[in-house]
DNA sequence: GCACAACATTACAAATTTGTAATGTTCAGA
DNA sequence: TCTGAACATTACAAATTTGTAATGTTGTGC
């Protein structure tokens, strides 16, 4: 599970990174409204914790901004300001949580796990790796915010290794699961295909997700990852 | 929108319903533990509001039961105990808020519709009319049982007849929709799409769904419907 | 460092999808 | 019932997708 916080006070910042990582998350922190806007932009995060007093643009702005560009994921706001009015502005800008400061670790802990638990039980229709996602309602594939489009089968083919992410898929089982042909090891199609599907999706980009493990298949996983 | 509340103090629950009522919510309130855990047992709610101390079964106890029996409306608990270890012990039984009071009617207000919304962006993500069933997921279409492979243009163009259905689309519309472009009307690319959808989904079957309303446009009904 | 297998890459051709255009049919109003 | 506009249908060709095959590259065991 991928967080990010948006927090200017770097001690606090980094104790909520601490203890979320304890917690087994990965924890991306940014300093300033722009910083944030941009992260949760380009990256997909399962959650995002936003202070709202920041330099620059502040959590309410950020919010507004992620929700107008369809970004779904929910949000957590942490603050000071203690007004009925400021928490209603929150949740109606689309918040899903707001958490008065000072708050307690614990609690916090267990209303993003809340927010999780509830956001799994929508079936995923969603699935990301690093800044790769792929929603399977819409059928689009984006990439570090860049839509891409694929062919049919380019799209199967995608969606078997997201499905099974950082497992290693040997050619006869792609064979069978996206031809449903039983391996006949003289045709190279899964070769081919994941050269196309490369030069869509890897090719461009500076980290490729697409490993080849010789003599055992493929895998698609975050070169990030734990 | 149907919401439960199961609350003891009869003025505090009659307030809730009132204020709910008048935001346009159908509210039914309880006021022991059993009676609540029997009105969410037999009835279905969009969210249950519960108040932690009760006579007979408490809350805590009636979402337990709840979720051990795969109830998963949101819940959110009101209660005058404000200590840290409650929350969390109403989070991790499955809670999706936890309120103190007392509270504000704007915030409760503005929470129940973060959770509404939230519940809301589970998309459908399977429609049905009549016999035809199509499952934007698995990005399947089905007809009286029987799968029916369709190329993307045709999958699209069904896509936006079954979300609309039983409105009549004009060829205007369809065209911008599925194709992105200014009507052009010395075109016939709707037409065409068209035939080559009913050859697939109506021209197989006895009944047809896709009906052609003269200078209007296209529309996708099914012909039993009230 | 050689040889061979495993994989990558490219080029090409078959198959499919998609749009255009021509022709046929139907329906509503004169 | 005649006529023209709206829609249906068919045929065709351009564009795209997909698989095959040939060639190039890389990595591992000897």
């Amino acid at each position: 599970m991928r967080l990010l916080i948006v927090e200017d006070e770097v001690k606090t910042g980094a104790y909520l990174q601490q203890g979320l990582n304890e917690a087994g998350f990965t924890v991306d922190v940014a300093t300033t409204g722009e910083d944030g806007l941009h992260h949760a932009m380009t990256s997909v995060y399962d959650l995002i914790i936003l202070d709202i007093m920041l330099p620059g643009v502040n959590g309410f702005e950020i919010l507004k901004k992620l929700r107008e560009n369809g970004h779904v994921s929910p949000v957590i706001f942490l603050s000071a300001k203690d007004r009925v009015e400021d928490r209603v502005h929150g949740f109606e800008l689309g918040a899903d949580d707001y958490l008065v400061k000072p708050f307690s670790f614990s609690e916090l802990l267990a209303r993003i796990r809340a927010l999780l638990r509830r956001g799994r039980t929508i079936e995923a229709h969603q699935i990301s790796v690093a800044d790769l996602s792929v929603d399977f309602l819409k059928r689009r594939v984006t990439r570090a915010g860049n839509r891409i489009d694929l062919t049919a089968k380019e799209f199967s083919l995608l969606e078997l290794l997201i499905r099974r992410k950082s497992e290693v898929l040997p050619k006869s089982l792609i064979a069978s699961q996206v031809w449903d042909m039983n391996f006949d090891s003289d045709t190279n199609v899964v070769e081919v295909a994941m050269r196309r599907l490369r030069s869509k999706i890897d090719d461009p980009f500076e980290t490729k997700l697409i490993k080849t493990i010789r003599g055992m298949g493929y895998s698609l996983e975050d070169p990030q990852a734990s």
